[in-house]
RNA sequence: GCCGCAUUCGUCUAGAGGCCCAGGACACCGCCCUCUCAAGGCGGAGAUCACCGGUUCGAAUCCGGUAUGCGGUACCA
């Protein structure tokens, strides 16, 4: 095949938020169209108008968008007119160009009216069923003379279309399984390709769309490797010229069944809500079902876009991994600028502030002073409000069991805590730093005979309330010396008190 | 049921006849670092390459069969 120009698309279905798997082939189209110097199209396929809504048309825009996957023909804004040589690109405001299609295939006999209702057609696929015989539409209709069709039409029917299927084997060259065979016999008989209605389904408009559209490679998930068959045989009878295909593994379960939302987190905006950055989940599902074919597993979009290719794309399935996910996040997350980790993690604060978990949301320089600390101790952006929100609240709750270090008594934390109050006020508020903290109070320490680390802890748990936090000089300063030494004259008070309890 | 596709550590994968009694990563375990938690470093455990036959001097890699799994089989997409 001469270079013909490599065109692309992603076709979505507005039916549910942008899908993990719908996000993944979206980002492999992309990535061969960037790498082969073609052209990324997006579509929206809205023919199911009962459970499309523009709402999440709108998600999944975004979600695209949020990823970085940036299309050169298609709609940009959920609703609006579409941009591109070939639009519109949602299907429902394309149904003159399906309607031509079908007029077409019936002028040349290649579709006929069907007027089998519903429950017809269900019983027949029941009975069949029972007789342990695959269900296959029986071709009631294929030959209906016009009084028949006229005695239906006075009986008030409307008719579906169906197209003509016939008997052959139809094979391909799946660019990712190699040669696919199927015989047209076990497709089921002649198949529905506009409703009732006069809507059209979707294996025909798919056809139409991409010969319409110039779609040069079929890139898809391989629930759709069965019914590519269909989609050639349409090709064929409306005389467009086929698209290369190539299916995608499968992104799975744990169970290993097809990624559900009944069974995994599916939504690309639930990920984006918890804090995972579009790096890593660029990152990530680009390595689900795709290898460099080296050891490299951290690769930027840029990167991907230099190397993506077919040839390493995986046949088998893959099993969502969320801990890899948030492995690779950490990985990107600490790769951030300063600049950027903060902007990011501002929307976060801001939630944190709004579900009332933190009593005020910090400057940027103060977000930029923890970034030390803070950087390396994020698996996602929303983890951010579990790892330092006890600097942003008023006051913080300490259990006064946890006050007491497992080596240490009542009384010793007591008299640790008291100690440790009296030295870090002696420090005073000009020189309140980590340096400055950390000496006097291993001083403190080796003085009494009491181990660092169990002062260190009583003190940790006195001012932020909780045992795992970061490094306690640094959360001392982030703290103040004011509100240090307040927080430690309250976990006094609160030990003493439970002496009585 | 029928049709199709697939099968390398728990998971993601490297591997395109000898470099593999199978490499990397996540997770797991241990050690180091260490004020806790992370991060990082080092090490460990973990795959008879689904199974059976064949081709070959030699097979995870080629061929055939079997098994298992998944997907499709709608007037859903």
């Amino acid at each position: 095949m001469p270079d013909e120009p490599v065109r692309v698309r992603i076709a979505p279905s507005p039916t549910g938020p942008l899908h993990i798997g719908t996000a993944r082939t979206a980002l492999f189209n992309y990535l061969y169209a960037r790498r082969q110097g073609g052209t990324f199209i997006l579509r929206i396929e809205d023919t199911d108008v009962a459970r499309s809504s523009i709402a999440y048309e709108k998600d999944i825009l975004d979600g695209l968008h949020a990823l970085g996957l940036k299309w050169d023909e298609g709609p940009e804004v959920a609703g609006q007119a579409a941009r591109g040589p070939h639009a519109p690109y949602r299907q429902m405001e394309r149904l003159d160009t399906y309607a031509a299609a079908a007029r077409r295939l019936l002028e040349d006999d290649k579709a006929y009216w069907c007027y089998c209702t519903p429950e017809e057609l269900d019983a027949e696929r029941k009975r069949l069923e029972a007789a342990k015989l695959p269900p296959r539409y029986s071709g009631r209709c294929a030959n209906l003379t016009a009084a028949e069709r006229a005695a239906f039409e006075a009986e008030g029917r409307k008719p579906a279309l169906r197209f003509r299927v016939g008997d052959e084997k139809v094979a391909f060259e799946d660019l990712i399984r190699g040669r696919v065979e199927i015989d047209t016999s076990a497709l089921g008989g002649d198949f529905v390709i506009a409703r009732a209605d006069g809507s059209p389904l979707y294996h025909f408009t798919v056809v139409v769309d991409d010969a319409a559209m110039e779609i040069s490679h079929v890139i898809r998930g391989e629930d759709h490797l069965s019914n590519t068959p269909k989609h050639i045989l349409l090709f064929r009878a409306l005389g467009y010229p086929e698209p290369r295909f190539a299916h995608l593994p499968l992104i799975l379960n744990a169970d290993r069944t097809k990624m559900s939302k009944r069974k995994s987190q599916t939504a690309i905006s639930d990920y984006l809500a918890e804090g995972f950055v579009r790096e890593a989940l660029v990152n990530y599902l680009a390595l689900l079902g795709w290898s460099t074919g080296t050891e490299e597993e951290i690769l930027s979009l840029d990167d991907l876009e230099r190397r993506f290719d077919l040839d390493h794309v995986q046949k088998a399935g893959a099993v969502f991994d969320r801990e890899r996910l948030e492995w690779l996040n950490g990985q990107w997350i600490r790769r951030l600028t300063p600049d950027d980790l903060v902007d990011r993690l501002r929307p976060f604060l801001e939630a944190e502030r709004a579900a009332g978990r933190i009593d005020r949301v910090p400057t940027d320089d103060e977000i930029v002073a923890l970034l030390p600390v803070v950087q390396e101790r994020l698996p996602t952006l929303g983890a951010i409000g579990d790892l330092v929100g006890f600097l942003f609240v008023d006051r913080v709750d300490v259990d006064p069991a946890v006050l007491v270090p497992k080596r240490w008594d009542r009384e010793t934390a007591i008299e640790g805590l008291r100690a440790a109050r009296e030295t870090i006020a002696a420090i005073g508020p000009i020189s309140y730093e980590a340096d400055e903290l950390e000496p006097p109070l291993r001083a403190l320490a080796e003085a009494r005979g009491w181990k660092a680390g169990d002062l260190f802890m009583a003190i940790r748990v006195a001012v932020t309330g909780r045992t795992a936090t970061p490094p306690l000089f640094d959360t001392l300063v982030a703290l103040g010396p004011e509100r240090s030494l307040e927080r430690l004259d309250r976990a006094i008070e609160r030990l003493a008190a439970a002496e009585v309890a």
